[in-house]
DNA sequence: AAGCCTTTCAACCGCTGTCTG
DNA sequence: TCAGACAGCGGTTGAAAGGCT
């Protein structure tokens, strides 16, 4: 049948964006927000298609972008969400606030994948390639485990897409649509949990399920200090879909089995939802389902390292300056980066059979 | 200094999923 | 239920910048 064009392709204007057009799109976007993307060129007197605006504002005007170098824990979060999730690029982008999925995409093409290469690692299954052909049963287990964890991640990411759903139905946010009050851009990351967070509960629960981080490593304090690898979403006590409203409290005593079903799907087994209560499901999900496991599960990543120490302080404020150790090869490379990339390559190669989730999917 | 090669990243293309009438 | 409109996603491209000879 055939689709139309999302916009006439003559006389509409390709390429790099001009200092102007940027400034018409801006200011457009912040008096009228961007509303449908299909009308705004011509409303804001520019000669580009929609989608083309759509992408320049979402990946490069966005107010709330984080631009330049890449911190360290950027880069774990970024290869060990790769190796649970692949190419989904907008779903690691939920975990790295204010890199856009775009930037993740590229950093990984020019940066990681070539870095993973060279350290023997397929950069597509995250496998040491010597140990391609090895059919040992750690890495069948490992791979078990890295199939479980994705599938709990990717549940996860749709409930909270829905939850997004959810919220902007119900906050018939004023009509401005502008970036502050209703921006298409990622709000800011859902607060952490404080240190008495249900949320811990399930690191704990990951933390028996996943190589223990060294001793030294301050798993909670990555929790609690990172801003980023958790969730996007953000919802203001006000905003919050009633399921969620109220699921904060510290015993979780409000929550009734509905408050969770956002992660329940077709394909999780019952074995699967006694997973969920074996780990204390009940109280990871206490932070709604969009913030605590993220913050869970990704705090577990993140934990997952040796280079813990020397990352501490290394958050994104900190490193904007790129006062972290930057990633090079070469002769150079320094004991910090050995280690660094030594802690990527044993978590690829850690597997722990009698750790594996207890989920049967 | 000039030419060539490589790397980076903004932007485009085409497909898919979701919404709406 | 269906078809069209639209937004979003991931793969790819190509211009610009940087590095090397």
């Amino acid at each position: 049948m055939g689709r139309s064009p999302c916009c006439e392709k003559v006389g509409l204007k390709k390429g790099p964006w001009t200092p102007e057009e940027d400034q018409k799109l801006l200011s457009y976007i912040e008096e009228h927000g961007h509303g449908s993307w299909r009308a705004l060129p011509a409303k804001a007197g520019l000669q580009r298609c929609g989608k083309s605006c759509r992408l320049r504002w979402t990946n490069y005007l966005r107010p709330d972008i984080k631009r330049g170098k890449f911190s360290m824990q950027e880069e774990q979060t970024i290869i060990q969400l790769h190796a649970l999730l692949g190419n989904r690029w907008s779903a690691i982008a939920t975990h790295l606030p204010k890199r856009t999925d775009n930037e993740i995409k590229n950093y990984w093409n020019t940066h990681l994948k070539k870095q993973l290469a060279k350290m023997g690692i397929d950069p597509v299954t995250h496998k040491p390639k010597s140990d391609a052909l090895a059919s040992a049963d750690g890495h069948a287990r490992s791979t078990a485990n890295l199939n479980h964890m994705a599938q709990w991640e990717s549940a996860r990411l749709e409930a909270e897409a829905r939850l997004v759903r959810e919220s902007k139905l119900r906050s018939s946010a004023p009509p401005s649509n502008f970036p502050p009050q209703n921006s298409p851009s990622p709000p800011p990351p859902v607060a952490m949990p404080t240190v008495a967070s249900p949320s811990l509960d399930a690191l704990r629960a990951w933390q028996g399920v996943w190589p223990k981080p060294a001793a030294n490593s301050l798993v909670s304090s990555h929790i609690i200090d990172l801003e980023s690898p958790t969730s996007t979403l953000s919802f203001s006590e006000n905003t919050l879909p009633p399921r969620i409203q109220g699921m904060g409290t510290a015993d979780g005593s409000n929550r009734k089995e509905e408050d969770w079903k956002c992660l329940r799907r077709p394909g999780f087994s019952l074995d699967t939802e006694d997973a969920f209560a074996n780990v204390e499901a009940t109280s990871w999900l206490t932070g709604s389902c969009s913030g605590g496991f993220a913050a869970g599960f990704t705090g577990m990543l993140i934990g997952n390292t040796n280079k813990q120490n020397a990352t501490e302080g290394c958050d994104d404020s900190d490193n904007a300056g790129g006062s972290c150790v930057d990633v090079e090869e070469g002769e150079g490379e320094g004991e910090e980066n050995k280690n660094y990339w030594n802690s990527i390559l044993n978590l690829v190669n850690s597997s722990s059979p009698s750790n594996s989730p207890p989920a049967v999917f």
